[in-house]
DNA sequence: CTATTGACGACAT
DNA sequence: CATGTCGCCAATA
């Protein structure tokens, strides 16, 4: 009885969920931060998609991940929700765009 | 194995 | 600040 779930994707996507769940609430790192944590720095496009692939939602907080440059970038369950879910965690959205983006950049 | 796609980044205009 | 182009990596068909 295994109740391991079948993961369909490399070990590369496990990672970044693994970093997705230390983000702290109120703060947002960007999909390069990532990359350059897991190592790999250029790898920023992959690590977007994994969060895409992302096996739980919930566990993976995905909404906390936005663009170098501010932008929200995007959302599996929608854009509109991400921005509430950061709202909600004290994040300032402005059209999709974050508010104070240099003050609520999380670094690892 | 090759081609296409995708929640990206940096730079040029 | 907005848009376009090239380069990047991984997953999928």
């Amino acid at each position: 009885m295994s109740n391991e779930k079948k993961i369909k994707t490399g070990e590369f996507n496990r990672k970044v969920w693994g970093v997705l769940k230390i983000i702290p609430a109120g703060r947002v790192v960007t999909y390069k931060a990532i990359a350059e944590f897991i190592g790999s720095p250029n790898a920023a496009r992959a690590v977007g998609n994994a969060c895409n692939l992302n096996p739980d939602a919930p566990k993976v907080p995905c909404h906390r991940v936005v663009k170098s440059d501010g932008s929200l970038g995007g959302y599996a369950y929608g854009l509109k929700k991400k921005i509430a879910l950061l709202m909600k965690e004290g994040v300032k959205v402005e059209k999709a765009r974050v508010k104070n983006f240099k003050k609520v950049i999380y670094r690892f």
